[in-house]
DNA sequence: CGGATGCTTCGATGATGATCGAAGTATGAA
DNA sequence: TTCATACTTCGATCATCATCGAAGCATCCG
């Protein structure tokens, strides 16, 4: 047949364990050397600069010289949606690897996706956002309400920069844990920024799960407020679930 | 770190170039014996059979016997979401077998997506929804509206049956070709299976195109209008895209 | 009952590729 | 300059696995 794109080549690369791990790793947004990878992989460096080489051959990574050190970051938003997505796929199916580990539940609550907040709290951010109509929009078209606008000026983000940024502002990431969808784009990387420089949330040293402190908790729940009844009544005018 | 779900194990069976054709060709829809899946994918039956039975083992597809056939299937709608959203990054990164081929700008018009349809006639049928508000929602939410259900019933599809289906009735899809998302979930392959049924539309035979009739191109453009600046109006508070 | 078709299993082969030791290159520190 | 760190490249080894021939099993037909 041949029809259509190559999805072995995708899959071939993200097929060996060693290299779905560092890009499991570098979903957590930070940038790692290669030795950091290595690491996590359970590989040795000379091992580990194969697959990194592969890796950026393929378009899935991209390495920054900074000193000698060479800092290895994934491509661009697109590969860290691909990869939740598989996740979100994977987790469905069972494919775990840990036996739900210790570390899981505050995985799920909320952690860094790419650049991003995802888990509980990620996709409750979409969810408030869309009741108080300062999201609207269907599928991946998302966009900001011109109401919506004054909302997320009033909490100290450039919006203009975002936009003159040349990526979307607001997309959708589908959750591995939620099994629905938060915000990405470059609006969700400026609420977690936002997050995170308020210090109202911290990220773990060595995972992806992000941690609230007190006052982040409240202040995050004063935000973005679970959707009450009256705003949910305008999207369930039928139930579509069995 | 041995974080999250097992993509590795996903990566792998998608990686091998044979099991790749042989998901793409199950992506089509149609039930395919193994003899026809070992033609598709250019090798021998006894290999064929191997590798079919590690991509049950995976999941990712079903058997079902029918005298001395056996007919295989992607094992349900998530394994064609899966592959249709690992095609659409593919295409996007330029990760084409085929130097675009005649039939080409065929499957960009209107194709099966598992059991829907997708390209640019699917990415309308959903737009179209839409703007006339026959279905609400944000991200992979989607609904259908108290007035949408009259609209759906007057196409003479039983929504009573859909939604006692146990599967989502909508859902999205995102579209390879158009990178903008499509219509899925019970209510999408009903849609599909009713331009099939009225004759508006009929299969090419050994691929994935659908290639609409002449009265069918004007009912479909009678029922799925493009939407009107007005419409358009509603969404399009603010541009997102730069 | 043959005989034919559809598919699976077994076994051997061969190629790909993951792995790591050793050596080489580049950058920074002393 | 000398040493150390960070990483790459080379080369050899080893394991995995895709592949196919041959044989076996199931089903249908006449």
């Amino acid at each position: 047949m041949k029809e259509g794109p190559d999805i072995a080549l995708i899959g071939s690369l993200i097929g060996d364990p060693a290299r779905a791990n560092m890009l499991t790793a570098l979903t957590g947004g930070k940038a790692l050397t290669a030795t950091e990878l290595a690491g996590t992989a359970g590989i040795t460096l000379q091992t580990a600069s194969s697959h990194l080489s592969k890796l950026e051959a393929g378009g899935l990574i991209a390495q920054r010289k900074q000193g000698r050190h060479r800092y290895f970051t994934l491509a661009d938003d697109d590969v860290g949606l691909m990869i939740e997505g598989l996740m979100g796929f994977a987790a469905y199916r069972g494919f775990t690897r840990h036996r739900t580990g210790p570390k899981d539940p505050a995985l799920r609550k909320a952690r860094v996706c790419y650049n991003h907040l995802a888990g509980d709290y990620g996709v409750r951010v979409l969810d408030s956002l869309v009741a108080e109509e300062v999201i609207a929009g269907v599928g991946d078209k998302l966009q900001l309400t011109k109401s919506g606008e004054g909302k997320i000026t009033a909490l100290g983000i450039d919006l203009a920069a975002l936009v003159k940024s040349r990526r979307p502002v607001c997309r959708t990431c589908l959750d591995w844990s939620e099994r629905r969808s938060h915000l990405s784009g470059s609006l969700g990387q400026a609420l977690l920024t936002l997050f995170l420089d308020k210090g109202w949330a911290k990220r773990e040293p060595d995972s992806r799960a992000v941690r609230f402190t007190g006052t982040g908790e409240k202040e995050f729940a004063k935000l973005f407020p679970l959707p009450t009844p009256s705003t949910v009544e305008r999207f369930n005018q039928h139930t579509v679930e069995a």
